[in-house]
DNA sequence: CGTGCAATTGTCAAAATACGAAAATAAGCA
DNA sequence: TGCTTATTTTCGTATTTTGACAATTGCACG
């Protein structure tokens, strides 16, 4: 039988994987159900437990129960000020928003193993509808445009294993029935140097993605999110160099901090 | 020789000590400084980083750098929406900031090992000055409203031990010169049940706070900081009252959340 | 202010694995 | 292509981890 669990070698990943329980839909966790789920016994759970808490990545709530802790927020928070890629995301983007119609938001997003992640968004002017992909949130390869944009970058190798696991959901998604058709949409998309997809997440939304590269690798991608009524070819023809633009410059942007912190040792100067 | 290091006595809690090293001011470490650092074979840390980078606490940066990885945003994204503390305060908070003087901000803060951090900030109308006491920064048991009404709260033996290993600090920020005067001030704040401090943190700003529980243990704190030049105390006497009641609001709907969640098991609806 | 039940922390020997050193690969870069 | 640096493997040994059980703590409830 194959089960799609993780397997998991060592005691320091089982470790880790008390982590992954938490998710949205079940966010508090006793102690004897997360030994259960993890087929270990109890007194393992209170040692993993203990160590995590100590760590402050989980926190006990009242009556036996753990939720996940400040450290995460601490870290976050961490995240927003250091990270190369958000810092030179932020930038570029609360220039570029300007250039949007009423009612756009730009995304910054990245590969998180094998989903994307949203990790900044800068809104425009006007009144906002929601939009589904908020900071955080994951969601998977193939559906909209900045996913769509990553995954024609995606090493050939991890491609052809994608494909033969998600078969289904990429025929869904439109990218093609066939290897060879798959193949030939995503080159089509890494030669346009953009992705243009219409309400794939949010039904009411555009979205145009270009890819954000380190060295070869893929690293993620920069967004505009468009309102579907006021969205036609002419403004996507603006926009799309507009966003690949704006991906460049980010590129840019990182590695001149890469340079700068070898030169000096990275350090940001911020109030403590 | 004393040394200030946290003992690690297993292999887990060095594993975690690895994202410790994740600061502000360093927050991107190669593998080699991190063994080094952590007194362990690269080998050792290669394992370490591996693990961490699969959990996706941390992320490779271009040339053998690393830094803290996506499941952190992720995470704190499931904080955000969860968290009871922080849903039932961002609820009450969001009311209460009406009731402010211009360029007022409420702040959330929870009690983390010997320190204390802010989770949510709500700001009011007018013009902001910064606050330096943002979302996922720790500041001090001692210093500030926010912080001494949390400290008040701690069970005894805990104070005891803060006392004897901070008489300092604790002298320097007003708090008492011996034991006998440390204990006294505190039972007079949690007799006020509010502590009110003038430019502890920020010197522009005047702190109130009051102390936030969870069945007996403090759990943190709600408070205003207010523009100093424009706080008498008239005004703290209208708003002390107001933050108290603001924190007890709190209480009250935390404890609801929790009976409903073991009523029907803890579910939050969110789009996913 | 006990009492009882659940939560949590020791104890200990067997079993698993983490450890470091050195060698082997892989991955940039010129 | 070579060269340097980063990362993974290998392997025998020492250390940890693990789980069953016992002991203890800590609330909640009367």
């Amino acid at each position: 039988m194959v089960t799609n669990e993780l397997k998991l070698s060592s005691s320091g990943d089982r470790m880790l994987a008390v982590l992954s329980l938490f998710t949205i839909d079940r966010s508090e966790w006793t102690v004897d159900v997360a030994a259960e789920e993890l087929g270990v016994s109890a007194t393992t759970a209170y040692r993993y437990f203990k160590r995590l808490t100590n760590a402050g990545l989980l926190s006990p709530v009242s009556r036996a129960s753990y939720v996940l802790g400040p450290a995460i927020v601490q870290m976050d928070r961490q995240i927003q000020i250091c990270d190369p890629m958000l810092r030179a995301g932020r930038t570029v983007m609360k220039d570029l928003i300007r250039y949007a119609t009423e009612g756009s938001v730009l995304l910054l997003c990245r590969l998180f193993h094998d989903r994307v992640m949203c990790v900044h968004q800068v809104a425009g002017r006007g009144p906002l509808e929601p939009v589904s992909f908020e900071r955080g949130r994951l969601i998977p390869l193939f559906l909209g445009a900045t996913s769509k944009i990553i995954l024609a970058h995606l090493p050939p190798r991890t491609l052809k294993s994608l494909f033969m696991q998600n078969a289904v959901a990429i025929a869904d998604s439109g990218l093609g029935n066939t290897w060879d058709e798959f193949r030939q949409r995503l080159s089509t998309l890494r030669r346009d140097g953009a992705a243009v997809a219409r309400g794939e997440l949010d039904p009411g939304r555009v979205g145009i993605a270009a890819p954000i590269f380190e060295g070869h690798s893929i690293l993620g991608s920069l967004s505009f999110l468009l309102p579907a009524e006021r969205t036609d070819d002419t403004l996507i023809g603006r926009l799309a160099p507009l966003t690949i633009a704006g991906a460049r410059e980010i590129e840019r942007a990182m590695s001149q901090q890469a340079a700068a912190a070898t030169a000096s040792p990275a350090r940001v100067r911020v109030a403590r």
